[in-house]
DNA sequence: AACGACGCATGAAACGATTCAGGAGGGCTC
DNA sequence: GAGCCCTCCTGAATCGTTTCATGCGTCGTT
């Protein structure tokens, strides 16, 4: 029942424990014979490391963790599904969690990990302000290391995607195509990627000298129902006020508005034209395909997951850097259709 | 640094080491003066319990580990998110570990899970044939409830939901609606679900003596590039021998069906009518939206992380349940469209 | 033959928390 | 005031691993 331990193969090898200790972790020191009987001990006995022993004496875990703030997003699973990849070729494990946009479940989170005394927290923080939790990480000696956001403070590593950059690169397209009444749906503005994104927009329109009209329709949150609820709000205006495009904070919002537009026979893009944000997945796969602005949504994973893994090993010699991603707009269907300029 | 241990709050509060270990365990046992005294040295030593230690000295951690197939399928994040639930309420932590339909990995995951001591594990397997890294772990005392694979073996708990019955009625609505040329689309068969609800809907032709036409094209995934590819084979059938409905074995397939379909303008459900399985929440959220099975995902990781914790707790008194759900039938615009009856 | 070097193996000493048998002191009863 | 119970506190022993100073041969060099 007890698993057997290090003591007991020992004993049914016949040697002593730092002979097992040194076959486990420094095997070409022990002579292959005797290695050998040990390996046999091991698997007879059917052992199994003790994590929490090693741990103990270590002083440290070998697994890095990661907290998101919403474990259903399509976003930030690929985030997680890159940052896994550099995490798992290094030999360490990484436990996703899930703050739910909740501060409060994010610090029990936050806890927990630090008792765990875990080798770095990845995290896309619920609040953008001072952030007295993770200072308290930090000075513990677990490095952390930012998401998605954008101005990481000097004593951690961030990962970013230039959001403003990614506003103007939608807003320049739909400039293109001849648009002039045009819509940013998002919210709430105090999310600081929503904010961004929209003065991307807007800086579009400035540079340009654009005489066209954007206006912001912000929404209580990012999802699918927010973007149906915007389109009906868009559908209440007489047709020559409404504007001929909308550019989404989201993918799950672009993905209402053009559930809802084509349910009530408006198309798109003849009609309407839409640009969502994030490009996941389901993007490409709509009835009609979404433009969007692509994040480089694995990479920031990848990114993150090495920048912690470095400031771990190399320690006090880490110098904390920025790492900020472009975006890049994906033309598809849903916006791709010149229009006749007219007013 | 280094964080301080539970023996320097002991000489800072001049008290003993029990006492300390009484405060944060016992709180009650101990005066209350003497009490405070201990709190005031944790706080201004800042100090973190130490959860390696613990979990040494306990023989067992406070963690319970789910594996699944996906992160990024949104039919596990469900899953997940009903765990969730269940665990952190009973103050424990859940560990999202991602098989990605990967044996290797799957069982380094268990390995490390195994190591680690964890309090249990949920597991969607990679493989539904016989297990012996999972009959390794329940032999080692740790629980394990499979998830969403009906036929529990008799060491261990289960949950499911019953893919026969949820294909018999995603075909029943199908002949409902007066189809005769349908396909089932889905695979690899050697996935129980996929066969299950392929099974289900075969027994609802038999049962009701239907002449209705059921033919199965095997996908080599379950993505929506597979229901793209699936589709265009569909398209490559002459008119007349061309199913007028197809029934997915989930979501992302129905999904790339969909788009493929629009896209060649086949028009849903006039044309060809669609069911998809999961009900996933892009299913609603579609152009045109998706009817599908509807499976209650949270309420199967409820289960689940239920099922493990009274295993958990329970020990030897605990006798293994296998928890099957219903499946209930969405029906959505996709196949909302009675066909006159022709053949 | 003496010496150092080297290869292998040893086992005691940590790591930090929890537990538990036991002790000190105070108050109560008879 | 003896005996007893209670409350509160003590500190050694324990969990299983890793580390490291040490020991013991053996071999090659001088």
């Amino acid at each position: 029942m007890a698993t057997a331990n290090i003591k007991e193969v020992a004993r049914h090898a016949g040697v002593s424990l730092g002979t097992v200790s040194n076959v486990l972790n420094r095997p070409d020191t022990v002579a292959p014979a005797t290695r050998q009987r040990v390996l046999d001990a091991i698997t007879t006995l059917g052992y199994v490391r003790n994590d929490s022993a090693r741990q103990l004496r270590a002083g440290r875990s070998r697994t890095v963790a990661i907290v998101v703030l919403d474990v259903a997003n399509p976003f930030f699973t690929d985030v997680v599904r890159g940052a896994e990849q550099v995490i798992e070729a290094a030999g360490a494990m990484l436990v996703v969690c899930n703050s739910g946009e909740d501060g409060a479940r994010e610090r029990r989170h936050l806890e927990l990990l630090e008792e765990q005394r875990v080798r770095g927290v990845l995290i896309t923080p619920v609040d953008h302000g001072p952030q007295p939790v993770l200072d308290k990480l930090i000075e513990r000696g677990i490095p952390v290391v930012l998401v998605d956001r954008g101005t990481g403070r000097a004593n951690r590593c961030s990962v970013a995607v230039d959001d403003v950059l990614g506003g103007r690169l939608a807003m320049d397209h739909l400039l293109d195509q001849g648009h002039h009444r045009i819509a940013y749906l998002g919210g709430p503005l105090t999310i600081a990627q929503v904010a961004d994104r929209h003065a991307g927009a807007a800086a579009a329109v400035q540079d340009r000298g654009s005489t066209a009209d954007l206006r912001v329709a912000v929404t209580t949150n990012l999802t699918v129902a927010a973007g149906r609820h915007a389109a009906e709000e868009l559908l209440a205006l007489p047709v020559r006020k409404r504007p001929t495009a909308v550019f989404c904070a989201n993918d799950l919002i672009a993905l209402g508005v053009l559930q809802e537009l084509t349910a009530r026979g408006v198309r798109v893009p003849s009609d309407v034209a839409i640009v969502g944000y994030d490009d996941i997945e389901f993007a490409g796969a709509a009835a009609v395909p979404l433009s969007s602005v692509r994040q480089p949504r694995d990479q920031l994973g990848r990114a993150a997951a090495e920048l912690l893994l470095e400031e771990a090993e190399s320690g006090d010699t880490h110098r904390h850097r920025h790492v900020v991603f472009q975006p890049e707009l994906v033309v598809r269907r849903s916006s791709d259709q010149p229009r006749r300029t007219r007013r």
